[in-house]
DNA sequence: GGGGGTTGGTTGTCTTGACAATATTCGTGT
DNA sequence: ACACGAATATTGTCAAGACAACCAACCCCC
Protein backbone atom coordinates (compact mmCIF):
# COMPACT_ATOMS: atom_id res chain seq x y z
CA UNK A 1 0.00 0.00 0.00
CA UNK A 2 2.90 2.74 1.22
CA UNK A 3 4.47 1.55 -2.82
CA UNK A 4 1.45 3.24 -4.13
CA UNK A 5 1.79 6.60 -3.17
CA UNK A 6 4.97 6.77 -5.18
CA UNK A 7 4.57 9.51 -7.13
CA UNK A 8 4.71 7.81 -10.61
CA UNK A 9 2.30 4.98 -9.63
CA UNK A 10 -0.24 7.09 -9.07
CA UNK A 11 -2.59 4.79 -11.61
CA UNK A 12 -1.19 1.74 -10.85
CA UNK A 13 -2.12 -0.55 -8.05
CA UNK A 14 1.48 -0.92 -6.82
CA UNK A 15 4.94 -0.72 -8.50
CA UNK A 16 4.78 -4.47 -9.21
CA UNK A 17 2.07 -3.77 -11.37
CA UNK A 18 3.31 -0.61 -12.95
CA UNK A 19 6.60 -2.37 -13.70
CA UNK A 20 5.04 -5.96 -15.06
CA UNK A 21 2.53 -3.49 -17.34
CA UNK A 22 5.13 -1.60 -18.73
CA UNK A 23 7.17 -5.76 -19.08
CA UNK A 24 3.95 -6.60 -20.48
CA UNK A 25 3.56 -3.24 -22.89
CA UNK A 26 7.52 -3.58 -24.46
CA UNK A 27 7.69 -7.53 -25.04
CA UNK A 28 3.91 -6.98 -27.12
CA UNK A 29 5.45 -3.94 -28.84
CA UNK A 30 8.61 -5.49 -30.09
CA UNK A 31 6.79 -8.53 -30.63
CA UNK A 32 5.16 -7.10 -33.39
CA UNK A 33 8.07 -5.93 -35.38
CA UNK A 34 9.65 -9.86 -35.07
CA UNK A 35 6.21 -11.07 -36.33
CA UNK A 36 6.28 -8.44 -39.42
CA UNK A 37 9.51 -10.13 -40.07
CA UNK A 38 9.12 -14.00 -39.10
CA UNK A 39 5.66 -13.23 -41.11
CA UNK A 40 7.38 -12.91 -44.40
CA UNK A 41 8.39 -16.05 -44.11
CA UNK A 42 5.27 -17.29 -43.00
CA UNK A 43 6.91 -18.58 -39.60
CA UNK A 44 5.92 -17.84 -36.51
CA UNK A 45 8.40 -16.66 -33.51
CA UNK A 46 8.04 -19.96 -31.68
CA UNK A 47 9.01 -22.20 -35.26
CA UNK A 48 11.97 -19.81 -35.88
CA UNK A 49 13.55 -20.39 -32.53
CA UNK A 50 12.84 -23.93 -32.75
CA UNK A 51 14.98 -24.14 -35.81
CA UNK A 52 17.65 -21.86 -33.89
CA UNK A 53 17.53 -24.59 -31.69
CA UNK A 54 18.44 -27.58 -33.83
CA UNK A 55 20.44 -25.66 -36.09
CA UNK A 56 22.69 -25.75 -33.15
CA UNK A 57 22.22 -29.30 -32.64
CA UNK A 58 23.09 -29.98 -36.05
CA UNK A 59 23.56 -32.61 -37.78
CA UNK A 60 22.35 -34.11 -34.50
CA UNK A 61 18.68 -33.94 -32.95
CA UNK A 62 16.39 -33.84 -30.20
CA UNK A 63 13.51 -35.52 -29.26
CA UNK A 64 10.47 -33.54 -29.56
CA UNK A 65 9.60 -32.73 -25.73
CA UNK A 66 12.91 -31.40 -24.92
CA UNK A 67 12.92 -28.56 -27.72
CA UNK A 68 9.77 -28.00 -26.40
CA UNK A 69 10.88 -27.42 -22.82
CA UNK A 70 14.05 -25.10 -24.28
CA UNK A 71 11.25 -23.07 -26.29
CA UNK A 72 12.02 -19.46 -25.12
CA UNK A 73 8.13 -19.95 -24.00
CA UNK A 74 6.77 -22.51 -22.76
CA UNK A 75 4.50 -24.15 -25.74
CA UNK A 76 1.97 -27.38 -25.18
CA UNK A 77 1.46 -27.97 -28.48
CA UNK A 78 4.93 -28.57 -29.67
CA UNK A 79 3.34 -31.63 -31.36
CA UNK A 80 1.47 -29.65 -34.14
CA UNK A 81 3.90 -26.75 -34.83
CA UNK A 82 6.51 -29.33 -35.77
CA UNK A 83 4.07 -30.80 -38.32
CA UNK A 84 3.70 -27.61 -39.82
CA UNK A 85 7.32 -27.27 -40.27
CA UNK A 86 7.79 -30.82 -41.64
CA UNK A 87 4.89 -29.79 -43.84
CA UNK A 88 7.55 -27.37 -45.47
CA UNK A 89 10.49 -30.04 -45.16
CA UNK A 90 12.02 -27.30 -42.67
CA UNK A 91 12.48 -30.89 -40.12
CA UNK A 92 12.50 -33.90 -40.38
CA UNK A 93 11.43 -36.89 -37.78
CA UNK A 94 13.24 -39.79 -37.03
CA UNK A 95 11.96 -42.73 -34.77
CA UNK A 96 14.95 -44.65 -33.70
CA UNK A 97 14.96 -48.36 -32.64
CA UNK A 98 16.43 -48.17 -29.31
CA UNK A 99 13.64 -46.12 -27.81
CA UNK A 100 10.70 -46.01 -29.85
CA UNK A 101 8.73 -43.81 -27.51
CA UNK A 102 11.16 -40.68 -28.47
CA UNK A 103 10.82 -38.96 -32.06
CA UNK A 104 13.61 -37.11 -32.67
CA UNK A 105 13.37 -34.06 -34.40
CA UNK A 106 16.53 -32.49 -37.18
CA UNK A 107 16.50 -29.41 -39.47
CA UNK A 108 16.98 -29.83 -42.08
CA UNK A 109 19.29 -28.84 -45.11
CA UNK A 110 16.46 -26.81 -46.58
CA UNK A 111 15.76 -25.44 -42.88
CA UNK A 112 19.26 -24.29 -42.36
CA UNK A 113 19.49 -22.34 -45.86
CA UNK A 114 15.85 -20.86 -44.88
CA UNK A 115 17.46 -19.38 -41.73
CA UNK A 116 20.89 -18.32 -43.71
CA UNK A 117 18.15 -15.92 -45.79
CA UNK A 118 16.91 -14.83 -43.02
CA UNK A 119 19.65 -13.80 -40.94
CA UNK A 120 20.61 -10.27 -42.20
CA UNK A 121 16.47 -9.04 -41.85
CA UNK A 122 16.65 -10.50 -38.34
CA UNK A 123 19.54 -8.98 -37.03
CA UNK A 124 18.49 -6.07 -38.49
CA UNK A 125 15.54 -6.47 -37.23
CA UNK A 126 16.69 -6.76 -33.74
CA UNK A 127 18.94 -3.62 -34.30
CA UNK A 128 15.69 -1.84 -35.04
CA UNK A 129 14.12 -3.22 -31.77
CA UNK A 130 16.80 -2.35 -29.59
CA UNK A 131 19.56 -0.89 -31.45
CA UNK A 132 18.73 2.76 -29.88
CA UNK A 133 19.96 1.09 -26.14
CA UNK A 134 23.92 1.35 -25.54
CA UNK A 135 25.48 -2.25 -24.78
CA UNK A 136 25.90 -1.19 -20.90
CA UNK A 137 21.78 -0.79 -20.77
CA UNK A 138 21.18 -3.88 -22.88
CA UNK A 139 23.25 -5.72 -20.18
CA UNK A 140 21.71 -4.03 -17.02
CA UNK A 141 18.25 -5.17 -18.64
CA UNK A 142 19.69 -8.48 -19.03
CA UNK A 143 20.67 -8.69 -15.22
CA UNK A 144 17.59 -7.19 -14.42
CA UNK A 145 15.34 -9.52 -16.23
CA UNK A 146 17.75 -12.87 -14.85
CA UNK A 147 16.72 -11.75 -11.76
CA UNK A 148 13.11 -10.80 -11.90
CA UNK A 149 12.82 -15.00 -13.41
CA UNK A 150 15.43 -16.57 -10.85
CA UNK A 151 12.84 -17.57 -8.18
CA UNK A 152 10.54 -18.48 -10.79
CA UNK A 153 12.49 -21.04 -12.67
CA UNK A 154 13.62 -24.35 -10.89
CA UNK A 155 17.32 -24.20 -9.93
CA UNK A 156 18.17 -26.87 -12.57
CA UNK A 157 16.29 -24.61 -15.30
CA UNK A 158 16.17 -25.85 -19.24
CA UNK A 159 17.12 -22.72 -20.68
CA UNK A 160 20.58 -22.08 -19.94
CA UNK A 161 21.87 -22.51 -22.74
CA UNK A 162 20.35 -21.33 -25.91
CA UNK B 1 29.54 -8.26 -35.09
CA UNK B 2 31.42 -6.81 -33.38
CA UNK B 3 28.88 -7.40 -30.55
CA UNK B 4 28.16 -11.24 -30.34
CA UNK B 5 32.57 -11.22 -29.44
CA UNK B 6 30.80 -10.61 -26.02
CA UNK B 7 31.86 -13.03 -23.85
CA UNK B 8 28.19 -13.60 -22.28
CA UNK B 9 26.62 -13.68 -25.44
CA UNK B 10 28.21 -16.36 -27.49
CA UNK B 11 25.29 -18.40 -27.92
CA UNK B 12 23.03 -15.22 -28.83
CA UNK B 13 23.93 -13.83 -32.51
CA UNK B 14 23.61 -10.35 -30.98
CA UNK B 15 22.88 -8.90 -27.61
CA UNK B 16 20.09 -7.28 -28.58
CA UNK B 17 18.73 -11.00 -29.68
CA UNK B 18 19.75 -11.76 -25.88
CA UNK B 19 17.90 -8.66 -24.47
CA UNK B 20 14.68 -9.95 -26.51
CA UNK B 21 14.95 -13.33 -25.66
CA UNK B 22 15.50 -12.43 -21.90
CA UNK B 23 12.43 -10.02 -22.21
CA UNK B 24 10.35 -12.73 -24.05
CA UNK B 25 11.25 -15.25 -21.06
CA UNK B 26 10.54 -13.06 -18.52
CA UNK B 27 7.16 -12.35 -19.62
CA UNK B 28 6.43 -15.48 -20.32
CA UNK B 29 7.37 -16.57 -17.05
CA UNK B 30 5.60 -13.72 -15.17
CA UNK B 31 2.29 -14.19 -17.59
CA UNK B 32 2.26 -17.75 -16.12
CA UNK B 33 1.52 -16.71 -12.72
CA UNK B 34 -1.38 -13.92 -14.00
CA UNK B 35 -3.41 -16.28 -16.15
CA UNK B 36 -3.05 -18.90 -12.70
CA UNK B 37 -4.76 -16.55 -10.58
CA UNK B 38 -6.87 -14.52 -13.40
CA UNK B 39 -7.55 -18.39 -14.36
CA UNK B 40 -9.62 -18.99 -11.22
CA UNK B 41 -12.04 -16.29 -12.23
CA UNK B 42 -12.21 -17.25 -15.96
CA UNK B 43 -10.59 -14.12 -16.96
CA UNK B 44 -8.07 -13.67 -18.97
CA UNK B 45 -5.41 -10.93 -18.14
CA UNK B 46 -6.79 -8.66 -21.33
CA UNK B 47 -10.10 -8.76 -19.70
CA UNK B 48 -9.34 -7.92 -16.74
CA UNK B 49 -7.40 -4.41 -17.98
CA UNK B 50 -10.11 -3.96 -19.88
CA UNK B 51 -12.28 -4.16 -16.51
CA UNK B 52 -9.57 -2.02 -14.81
CA UNK B 53 -9.98 0.89 -17.53
CA UNK B 54 -13.70 0.60 -17.41
CA UNK B 55 -13.85 1.00 -13.36
CA UNK B 56 -11.69 4.16 -13.77
CA UNK B 57 -14.17 5.25 -15.64
CA UNK B 58 -16.88 4.19 -14.12
CA UNK B 59 -20.07 5.43 -13.84
CA UNK B 60 -18.87 6.63 -17.04
CA UNK B 61 -17.99 5.09 -20.54
CA UNK B 62 -15.96 4.42 -23.14
CA UNK B 63 -16.38 3.78 -26.94
CA UNK B 64 -15.42 0.32 -27.92
CA UNK B 65 -12.25 1.28 -29.87
CA UNK B 66 -10.89 3.71 -27.92
CA UNK B 67 -11.04 0.83 -25.15
CA UNK B 68 -9.28 -1.39 -27.15
CA UNK B 69 -6.36 1.37 -27.89
CA UNK B 70 -6.06 1.64 -24.39
CA UNK B 71 -5.51 -2.12 -23.60
CA UNK B 72 -1.91 -3.08 -22.52
CA UNK B 73 -1.20 -5.05 -25.72
CA UNK B 74 -3.24 -4.38 -29.49
CA UNK B 75 -6.27 -6.74 -29.60
CA UNK B 76 -7.82 -6.82 -33.00
CA UNK B 77 -10.87 -8.54 -31.70
CA UNK B 78 -12.06 -6.38 -29.03
CA UNK B 79 -15.82 -6.96 -29.89
CA UNK B 80 -15.85 -10.86 -28.98
CA UNK B 81 -13.56 -9.99 -25.95
CA UNK B 82 -16.37 -7.92 -24.82
CA UNK B 83 -19.19 -10.17 -26.16
CA UNK B 84 -17.76 -12.30 -23.35
CA UNK B 85 -17.93 -10.22 -20.71
CA UNK B 86 -21.26 -8.96 -21.37
CA UNK B 87 -22.63 -12.54 -21.63
CA UNK B 88 -21.32 -12.64 -17.93
CA UNK B 89 -22.72 -9.20 -16.94
CA UNK B 90 -19.72 -7.66 -16.43
CA UNK B 91 -20.06 -4.82 -18.55
CA UNK B 92 -23.13 -3.58 -20.79
CA UNK B 93 -23.14 -1.74 -24.26
CA UNK B 94 -25.14 1.69 -24.43
CA UNK B 95 -25.92 2.79 -28.05
CA UNK B 96 -26.72 7.12 -27.79
CA UNK B 97 -28.74 8.37 -29.83
CA UNK B 98 -26.51 11.74 -30.99
CA UNK B 99 -23.87 9.18 -32.86
CA UNK B 100 -25.50 6.08 -33.12
CA UNK B 101 -22.18 4.24 -34.72
CA UNK B 102 -20.08 4.65 -31.94
CA UNK B 103 -21.42 2.02 -28.78
CA UNK B 104 -20.59 2.98 -25.24
CA UNK B 105 -18.82 0.40 -23.00
CA UNK B 106 -19.35 0.83 -19.55
CA UNK B 107 -18.91 -1.77 -16.08
CA UNK B 108 -21.33 -3.13 -14.32
CA UNK B 109 -21.88 -3.51 -10.60
CA UNK B 110 -21.32 -7.16 -11.11
CA UNK B 111 -17.76 -5.78 -12.57
CA UNK B 112 -16.62 -3.88 -9.89
CA UNK B 113 -17.91 -6.35 -7.32
CA UNK B 114 -15.64 -9.56 -9.13
CA UNK B 115 -12.66 -6.99 -9.35
CA UNK B 116 -13.02 -6.42 -5.23
CA UNK B 117 -13.31 -9.53 -5.09
CA UNK B 118 -10.23 -10.31 -7.15
CA UNK B 119 -8.26 -7.42 -5.80
CA UNK B 120 -6.57 -9.02 -2.87
CA UNK B 121 -5.36 -12.36 -5.07
CA UNK B 122 -4.10 -9.64 -7.63
CA UNK B 123 -2.03 -7.63 -5.22
CA UNK B 124 -0.55 -11.10 -3.80
CA UNK B 125 0.19 -11.81 -7.43
CA UNK B 126 2.20 -8.83 -8.40
CA UNK B 127 4.53 -9.25 -5.15
CA UNK B 128 4.97 -12.65 -6.24
CA UNK B 129 6.17 -12.07 -9.21
CA UNK B 130 8.16 -8.96 -8.65
CA UNK B 131 8.37 -8.45 -4.78
CA UNK B 132 11.78 -9.64 -4.52
CA UNK B 133 13.07 -6.67 -6.16
CA UNK B 134 13.83 -3.93 -4.54
CA UNK B 135 11.74 0.22 -4.79
CA UNK B 136 14.73 1.34 -7.16
CA UNK B 137 15.16 -1.43 -9.21
CA UNK B 138 11.43 -1.73 -10.64
CA UNK B 139 12.02 1.92 -11.09
CA UNK B 140 15.02 1.69 -13.13
CA UNK B 141 13.57 -1.67 -14.90
CA UNK B 142 10.45 0.66 -15.89
CA UNK B 143 12.46 3.95 -17.08
CA UNK B 144 14.46 1.65 -19.45
CA UNK B 145 11.63 -0.28 -21.08
CA UNK B 146 9.82 2.77 -21.48
CA UNK B 147 13.18 4.16 -23.24
CA UNK B 148 12.65 0.80 -25.05
CA UNK B 149 9.09 2.08 -26.37
CA UNK B 150 9.82 5.20 -27.14
CA UNK B 151 11.35 5.13 -30.51
CA UNK B 152 7.81 2.42 -31.81
CA UNK B 153 5.07 4.42 -30.05
CA UNK B 154 3.63 7.63 -32.19
CA UNK B 155 4.78 10.56 -30.08
CA UNK B 156 0.53 11.01 -28.98
CA UNK B 157 0.56 7.21 -27.73
CA UNK B 158 -2.56 6.07 -26.03
CA UNK B 159 -1.80 4.14 -22.95
CA UNK B 160 0.39 7.44 -21.52
CA UNK B 161 -2.47 7.02 -18.77
CA UNK B 162 -3.88 4.27 -17.50
C1' DG C 1 -30.54 16.29 -50.90
C1' DG C 2 -28.27 12.28 -52.72
C1' DG C 3 -23.54 10.22 -54.04
C1' DG C 4 -18.81 9.50 -52.03
C1' DG C 5 -15.74 9.10 -48.54
C1' DT C 6 -14.81 8.33 -43.41
C1' DT C 7 -15.46 6.54 -38.96
C1' DG C 8 -16.90 2.85 -35.73
C1' DG C 9 -18.17 -1.94 -35.00
C1' DT C 10 -19.27 -6.54 -36.25
C1' DT C 11 -18.78 -10.94 -38.53
C1' DG C 12 -16.24 -14.74 -41.16
C1' DT C 13 -12.45 -17.53 -41.47
C1' DC C 14 -8.16 -19.41 -40.59
C1' DT C 15 -4.41 -20.12 -37.52
C1' DT C 16 -2.65 -20.73 -33.04
C1' DG C 17 -2.74 -21.65 -27.89
C1' DA C 18 -4.57 -24.35 -23.91
C1' DC C 19 -5.75 -28.42 -21.76
C1' DA C 20 -7.55 -32.96 -21.37
C1' DA C 21 -7.88 -37.67 -23.20
C1' DT C 22 -5.74 -41.22 -25.62
C1' DA C 23 -2.45 -44.36 -27.72
C1' DT C 24 2.31 -46.52 -27.68
C1' DT C 25 6.50 -48.00 -25.71
C1' DC C 26 9.47 -48.80 -22.06
C1' DG C 27 10.93 -50.08 -17.27
C1' DT C 28 10.17 -52.81 -13.05
C1' DG C 29 8.78 -55.78 -9.79
C1' DT C 30 7.04 -60.38 -8.80
C1' DA D 1 6.30 -63.75 -18.64
C1' DC D 2 2.86 -60.43 -17.14
C1' DA D 3 0.71 -56.61 -14.93
C1' DC D 4 1.32 -52.01 -13.62
C1' DG D 5 2.88 -47.55 -13.92
C1' DA D 6 5.82 -43.95 -16.04
C1' DA D 7 7.48 -41.62 -20.08
C1' DT D 8 6.63 -39.81 -24.79
C1' DA D 9 4.01 -38.23 -28.22
C1' DT D 10 -0.31 -37.55 -30.77
C1' DT D 11 -5.17 -36.28 -31.24
C1' DG D 12 -9.66 -33.93 -29.96
C1' DT D 13 -11.85 -30.01 -28.62
C1' DC D 14 -12.66 -25.47 -27.41
C1' DA D 15 -11.25 -20.67 -26.64
C1' DA D 16 -8.44 -16.78 -28.27
C1' DG D 17 -5.63 -14.09 -31.68
C1' DA D 18 -4.97 -12.26 -36.55
C1' DC D 19 -6.62 -10.29 -40.54
C1' DA D 20 -9.86 -9.15 -43.96
C1' DA D 21 -14.46 -8.26 -45.52
C1' DC D 22 -18.52 -6.27 -44.46
C1' DC D 23 -22.31 -3.22 -42.59
C1' DA D 24 -24.20 0.92 -40.66
C1' DA D 25 -24.13 5.70 -39.47
C1' DC D 26 -22.26 10.12 -40.11
C1' DC D 27 -20.14 14.08 -42.70
C1' DC D 28 -19.89 16.96 -46.63
C1' DC D 29 -20.31 19.23 -50.41
C1' DC D 30 -21.59 20.15 -55.06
Amino acid sequence: MALSTNKRSVRFDSTEQEAFLNLWRTYDCLKGLEEAVFGEYQLSAQQYNALRLLRAVHPGSMPTLALGRRLISRSPDTTRMLDRLEDRHLVIRVRRSENRRVVEIAITESGIQLLDEMADRVVAMHRAQLGHLCEAELCALVEILKRIRQPHEAVGSHWLND
